[in-house]
DNA sequence: GTGAAAGCGCTAACAC
DNA sequence: GTGTTAGCGCTTTCAC
């Protein structure tokens, strides 16, 4: 008997086939019982969730995916546009990552993560949907991929997309409202004098893009000159150095046609604060500056950092939610979250 | 014949059995064509690849998994040691898990990821494993789990974890050599003419103890008193205030007990710095202070950081070139990466 | 309440 | 070179 029972424990169990024998019924009823599902005998259940337990056993996802056509996996896929490599290292978008693993966790789902140059393969979005690995799809920033993922929209459903929100656009997003956010910066740096303003970063993803046009918004009203765009890398490598450039070039012995700086991200505007100190300017008193992101870096600059918060927290949940929606078959509408100035010492 | 071509496009082309069809061949061919293996008729084989593009076809990869026995696939799994919810927004471990990220994709893998918090679920990494979903896994980080890591890779071949080495340990161990990192700290504080050591962070965490203990190493070598540890928890909110109330603690209107801060992180340096300055105190010239990691923000702090770096994308080559090779059946040992003293301003 | 049987979509022998 | 066949491990009718 004890001989028996040791011989028993030591057989491999894998399958639910092994353990339906090992509990003397059938497959089905296995499943049934460890799926907790329909009705199964107490006794029955019990014995076999025991010898489950006992055996460490632990049904084949694979199996049951390809049987029940569902995979229990959302993907996650990060676009990497022409020169934004480095910026998936970017805190924010790590940030929203980590948090969007917690929510799915919480919902039973299973994270599977895509880093993806949709310059090498023009094909990334839906390669990863058909891979029939996925139940659905978070993409994290639109990049410059905007009108493929609205291509792939039309055919494909389970869908969500962190990035901005444009008028009419079919694909569901959920993402910080941009624009408002950028007229917010700017009213702040005007409010505290500032006349000259200029937005550093790049103007091309469609984010910034907006952030940019918000703060073109506020200067035109106000009857200001238009904002002055100082492009950059997001690598902090890169970006440093250029920025060095762009405020060696406008802050010169001749004159500063800048007083006002709203940067596309905290990340940038921390170099920024850098560079201008390196090349003895003050901040706030000879220019005003301004991030976005509320990052934690925001708080540790010296000065601290004023900053256009978004609340990741709330991005991640959003994009959680309505997916789940949408897996369920619900219709839904795109989420557009309020930006909040955030005033600590540089603006 | 227009009309049969457009009938035929709008066909519903999802298995590989309908594209057989399409073809006019079998499943097979269709299977090897596609897996470009095996001797398949060269226009047999374009035919097939042509009407797949087409279609915008793609194998199952469930199907394909269950059927070969592998998943394409790598787990990657997080444990949350009690108090160490915040750490994964920790930028190492997200710097860590993007250059995986990359290295995976490189080598065909996709990334599972998960987070766990084993006190909640003893069963974590089991579960993950005996999932079927992935071929191997990479733990980051031992947290509090290194007993359990153990007991795991007796039975287990394919994982390999990102953490600290010790001496006859039993699973494959990728890091960076803690203890030395700790020694360069605690060398570079004391040539500065530090004398009266402190460490801060948890000293719980292997890897910290290990940085500790180096620091330890040093002052018990040249005499010193014994490194005092001023123990806190990762999250920057908590930490920031027990920050302050250990240096009020120390540096007192009698008398300062503590010249030279050795921080578990880079992060926590940061912080610390903040609170330096608020307490008014110099640094290099009151206090020295020394961070790990090298972080971006190691070079923004005011003044920038003197800190031990850990090299990242080393780690996480190291990490999956150990784990190929290991699911190739391969025997491999742990590799201790050894850590680089970077000195900037504040020692 | 449980067993038997038919697949989910793919791959890999094995024939021819 | 290609077709045929037998599953991978699981779930889910359909009987009983």
């Amino acid at each position: 008997m004890a001989a028996s029972e040791e011989q028993e424990a030591r057989i491999q169990v894998r399958t639910i086939t092994d353990l339906a024998r090992l509990a003397g019924v059938s497959p089905g009823t296995v499943s049934r019982a460890l799926a907790g599902k329909s009705l199964v005998n107490t006794k029955t259940r019990e014995k076999i969730e025991a010898l489950a337990r006992e055996h460490g056993f632990r049904p084949n996802q694979m199996a049951s995916g390809l049987r029940r056509q569902k995979t229990g996996v959302i993907g996650v896929v990060i676009p990497l546009g022409h020169d934004i490599r480095q910026q998936i290292s970017d805190s924010f978008f790590m940030t929203l990552l980590g948090f969007l693993a917690d929510e799915l966790t919480t919902h039973g789902y299973d994270l599977m993560l895509r880093r993806v140059v949709p310059d090498d393969d023009a094909d990334w979005l839906d390669r990863f949907i058909g891979s029939g690995m996925i139940d659905g799809v978070i993409v994290i920033g639109q990049s410059d991929q905007f009108d493929r993922i609205e291509e792939v929209a039309d055919g494909y459903r389970s869908m969500v997309v962190w990035g901005n929100h444009q008028e009419g656009q079919r694909h569901c997003v959920v993402g910080t409202d941009n624009r408002l956010g950028g007229r917010l910066a700017a009213e702040r740096l005007i409010a505290g004098g500032a006349r000259k303003l200029a937005f550093l970063g790049d103007t091309g993803p469609m984010e910034f893009a907006a952030r940019f046009a918000g703060a073109q918004d506020v200067a035109a009203r106000m009857g200001l000159p238009s904002v002055l765009p100082l492009v950059t890398h997001l690598s902090p490598d890169r970006a440093s150095e250029e920025i060095a450039k762009h405020l060696a070039a406008h802050f010169t012995a001749q004159g500063r046609d800048i007083d006002g700086i709203f940067a596309a991200t905290d990340t940038l505007a921390a170099l920024c604060l850098t560079e201008l100190r390196a090349q003895g300017l003050a901040v706030p008193d000879d220019v005003k500056l301004i991030g976005f992101d509320d990052l934690p870096i925001a708080r540790q600059t010296i000065p601290p950092l004023t900053t256009v918060r978004q609340d990741i927290a709330a991005g991640a949940r959003g994009l959680v939610d309505l997916l789940l929606r949408r897996l369920g078959g619900e219709t839904t509408e795109s989420l557009v979250l309020p930006p909040e100035l955030v005033v600590r010492e540089t603006a």
